[in-house]
DNA sequence: TACAAAAAAGTACAAACGTACTATTTTAAT
DNA sequence: ATTAAAATAGTACGTTTGTACTTTTTTGTA
């Protein structure tokens, strides 16, 4: 890897954990440029403008999470698969997002570009969030054709209630949550997937 | 109401809109004074800075919350509260934020300002969804004191079921939800607080 | 080591930012 | 109608914004 393509991969690695904190609307030229030790046009002369910045970070946390998260957690079983899923990602987030003024980069962005509908980045973001849908949904359908989870299951509402409760976490860990978010998150999930497997067995969801 | 206190409540008005769309941090002065056909200095004489006046559209966001959706709600019976709450609640919300761009001025604001620790808008966010968290909490304690929920309820966990079911409706319904939105998060809610009244009665929540 | 290419820095510019200050206009009460 | 106060506008200043352009430095290879 040659320097270019060296400097361009920190920048996008600054990128992540910045826009974690302060939003994606925040990584500015500037910002960027001071956290990487360069100068404005040093830094931006890595990309054809700011908005293209934007877009190649949150590429750069779709292929983080890829890598880290949904590629060791490959499996045979759909059951077991999906819950490797969530207990790596709990701790892969936790690892890099879970410092109390830290937030999933991809929730952030969703929540901040709502209101611009006609930006590059909120339709990518957009399509981000519906590919992680897609993927929990599939695999659900793929428990309930393996016979691991029973054949009522709604594939749809059961994937939506997964993807709650990933948006719960990453948003009330530091108010109504606070301590342990992270174990009730995994906690709650190993629940929900236990509610999968047996029709009626569903009780209170523990905090 | 004199004339000064009339332009105010315009600023905050228009503050709550401009913020549900793009954010609290984008309330600049420039964009409100254009908004509201005044000058900057004109604009922002009504308030002490930007972020007094950041301060001021928070406040105003939780005393509408408060007439609109609240104070219509005041029922002696904790279950039919509840369920008139969220179903005025989701009345005011589609009313208000259910163009797609528009999201919830306190999550976007909470998740926008969730970086900023020092914050006094941080600070104020917190405390207003840890507010509405506690009120639902205390409503269904009294729910399970007047026997309408079953004596097992932990009123901690069923509050973060019903604060998630917000969560996830305010974020996902322009991704993964889309149409009917708002009568799913109805039907969700009415199905969680039925599984309240019944230990066992909890099935796979409909989509 | 030489040398072309790549990377980073420098410079410039118009626009928007927040804020302090002064000036003008409008309001509301006498 | 007069008049003081309140409301709004005007002006100015130092920063920061994104981008275009030129110049210097660094890199990597021949």
């Amino acid at each position: 890897m040659n320097k270019g393509e060296r400097t361009r991969q920190a920048i996008l690695e600054q990128g992540m954990r910045f826009s974690s904190q302060y939003g994606l609307i925040e990584v500015t030229i500037g910002s960027m440029a001071k956290l990487c030790g360069l100068s404005r046009t040093g830094l931006i002369s890595h990309f054809d403008n700011k908005e293209d910045m934007q877009l190649a970070i949150l590429d750069y946390c779709e292929a983080q999470f890829m890598e880290h998260v949904v590629a060791p957690s490959r499996h045979a079983d759909p059951l077991i698969q999906l819950k490797q899923l969530f207990s790596i990602w709990a701790d892969w987030t936790r690892e890099l997002f879970n410092q109390p003024h830290l937030t999933c980069p991809f929730i952030k962005a969703l929540v901040e570009f709502n209101g611009y509908v006609d930006s590059p980045i909120y339709a990518k973001v957009t399509e981000q969030h519906n590919r992680l849908f897609s993927y929990i949904k599939h695999k659900i359908e793929a428990g309930v054709a393996s016979g691991a989870f029973h054949n009522e299951l709604d594939s749809q509402c059961a994937a939506y209630e997964i993807y709650n409760l990933y948006l719960g976490h990453a948003i009330a860990k530091n108010t109504v949550l606070t301590e342990h978010a992270s174990e009730l998150f995994k906690r709650n999930i190993e629940h929900l997937l236990l509610s999968f497997q047996h029709p009626i067995s569903k009780g209170n969801t523990p905090l």
